[in-house]
RNA sequence: CGGGAAGUAGCUCAGCUUGGUAGAGCGUUCGUUUCGGGUGCGAAAGGCCGCAGGUUCAAAUCCUGUCUUCCCGACCA
């Protein structure tokens, strides 16, 4: 066991709670190269049960999975314009290989939009070829400058849909059903409240057309983008020639939309769930839902505990992610701590009093408490119940910190008050670039998007730009962003 | 990539100023005692002092370079 030292004290809610939770928690491990890092059984499991819910979603709405290669020709990423230059700075090159230089260097992806286009403009012919729905789940090398354990790492996991479609009406469709998706996957399986909307100008994907997004509000204050469903156009297909025949004879581009999230959710998680005693984790992606941890002195007392525990374990696993921590070099005390650390969401005590009066103690991870004296009859309905009890209630938390940490600023004076203590900030905004640019200059603070919806109620129609003052329609959320 | 801090036992760290046989607590192993919120006692094992050079009779300690982590800036899911 690593670090119980530190782990005998609450853990700080510092700069460092991202870092020390993986570490602890044993989600992640720092890799010998910089900005890498290994995802430990945990943290993979966590990110199994993520996948799992959303490869369902992305099934039923009619995709396919696949899978595009690692290495991509350098001169695929040049051909479209903006991506080239969005990408360049971050994109790993090699340039030798087998021995010796290689003719064309090899990019390692850091999104798969061109090699998928140069195989689409293979596959596609005529509009009946349309529309093509595919996934893959994938790692993509980003080299960034400064690193943060799961919410930016040098090579990440994610999954990364493309499709294309015959009209720009159908894809725009496609872009928005998909981040309602991510709405979905956040909201409801990681109990992570988010705010969706479209990304301006300078914070729209490279070579996409119309960039939506879904924010969600850290611990910390900060915002992070939890995920992006992007409407391309025809951006690529240009650059790739990517044409079909209409029902018209037509030649004509495809148009075009992708849409990602990564292991940055497993960041989110716990820069929005997490306590002073560890991760607490939403019962819909916990790899492990229930853990039971058997109490007893002697060797007939543990027998008889551990067989009461494979009994509850046998009628409790269809329903739930159940395990018993059997081990016998810990005492329950320490298994106490450890489950919670790890943020498991229910925990089951049993002993020998509990079970000569025919109840189980239950501690429930979210709110800390615990439940005495619960009946063995009915415990899969009770369970089943609390369950969603903690799921719900891990998002009303986070729902609460957001609407409490989101205010409407009218003016520069009151934006630059607010914007240091963290949060969302709503204003009016004109719409010029330059407003937006010289507020990050002065407050290091970015529109994270121009919300469907305002998280509060907001019913002026108009205003003034918070930068410039000119008359302004569109009301923006701005925040500090990881 | 700039500014700051750090890297010594599995973990947290002391030792470095002033060079001279590698330290503590926790954990681990064995024994014993315990087990309903991180048990007590006894013994033992465990270290290319991040890596590479240099200075020196002698380097964890001084010098140079380099790698990694953390914090702060410029870039991003």
């Amino acid at each position: 066991m690593s670090g119980a030292e530190t782990q005998e004290k609450d853990l700080d809610q510092g700069e460092s709670l991202l870092a020390k939770i993986a570490l602890e928690a044993e989600l992640a491990d720092y890799s010998p190269v910089k900005g890498c890092m290994v995802i430990r059984p945990y943290g993979y499991a966590i990110w199994e049960q993520i996948q799992s819910s959303l490869d369902k979603m992305i099934k039923e709405t009619g995709h396919q999975n696949a899978y595009f290669p690692l290495f991509i020709p350098e001169s695929f990423l040049q051909k479209e314009a903006k991506h080239v230059e969005g990408f360049a700075p971050e994109c790993a090159v090699v340039s030798y290989a087998g021995g010796k230089e290689l003719e064309e260097k090899l990019v390692v992806r850091p999104t798969s939009e061109t090699i998928i286009n140069y195989m689409f403009s293979k596959w596609i012919q005529s509009y009946r070829d349309l529309p093509v729905l595919i996934n893959q789940w994938a790692n993509i090398v980003r080299w960034e400058m400064r690193t943060r354990l799961f919410l930016r790492t040098t090579e990440f996991l994610w999954q990364e849909g493309h499709t294309a479609h015959a009209t720009r009406e159908e894809a725009e469709v496609e872009t928005k059903k998909m981040l309602g998706v991510y709405k979905t996957l956040s909201e409801e399986y990681l109990a992570i409240p988010i705010i969706d909307g479209i990304k301006t100008e300078t914070q729209r994907f490279a070579g996409a057309v119309t960039t939506y997004c879904i924010e969600g509000l850290m611990k910390d204050g900060k915002s992070l983008q939890m995920g992006t469903s992007h409407y391309l156009g025809q951006n690529f297909a240009r650059a790739f020639d990517t044409k079909f025949q209409d029902q018209n004879g037509q030649l004509q581009h495809v148009h075009q939309t992708s849409w990602g999230v990564s292991t940055r959710l497993i960041g989110a998680i716990i820069m929005t769930h997490s306590d002073e005693k560890g991760l607490r984790l939403p019962p819909k992606i916990a790899p492990i839902q229930i853990i039971v941890v058997p109490i007893y002195k002697e060797q007939a007392e543990k027998e008889m505990v551990l067989k009461k525990c494979k009994e509850l374990e046998e009628t409790l696993k269809n329903d739930f992610r159940i395990k018993t921590d059997d081990r016998d070099q810990y005492s329950p005390g320490w298994k106490f701590n450890h489950w919670e650390i790890k943020g498991v969401p229910i925990r089951i005590n049993l002993g020998p009093k509990d079970i000569s009066s025919n109840v189980v103690e239950i501690v429930r991870r979210d709110t800390k408490e615990k439940l005495k004296n619960v009946p063995q009859q009915d415990l899969r309905q009770y369970l089943l119940k609390l369950s969603t009890e903690i799921q719900e209630n891990l998002f009303r938390q986070a729902n609460d910190f957001l609407i409490k940490n989101t205010f409407t600023v009218k003016n520069e004076k009151e934006f630059a008050e607010k914007i240091n203590s963290g949060g969302y900030l709503i204003c009016f905004w004109c719409e010029k670039t330059q407003c937006e640019e010289k507020l990050k200059q002065k407050t290091k603070a970015t529109i994270r998007c121009i919300p469907f919806k305002l998280p509060v109620d907001q019913n002026q129609e108009e205003g003034y730009c918070i930068s410039c003052n000119q008359k302004a329609k569109q009301q923006v959320i701005f925040a500090k962003a990881y």
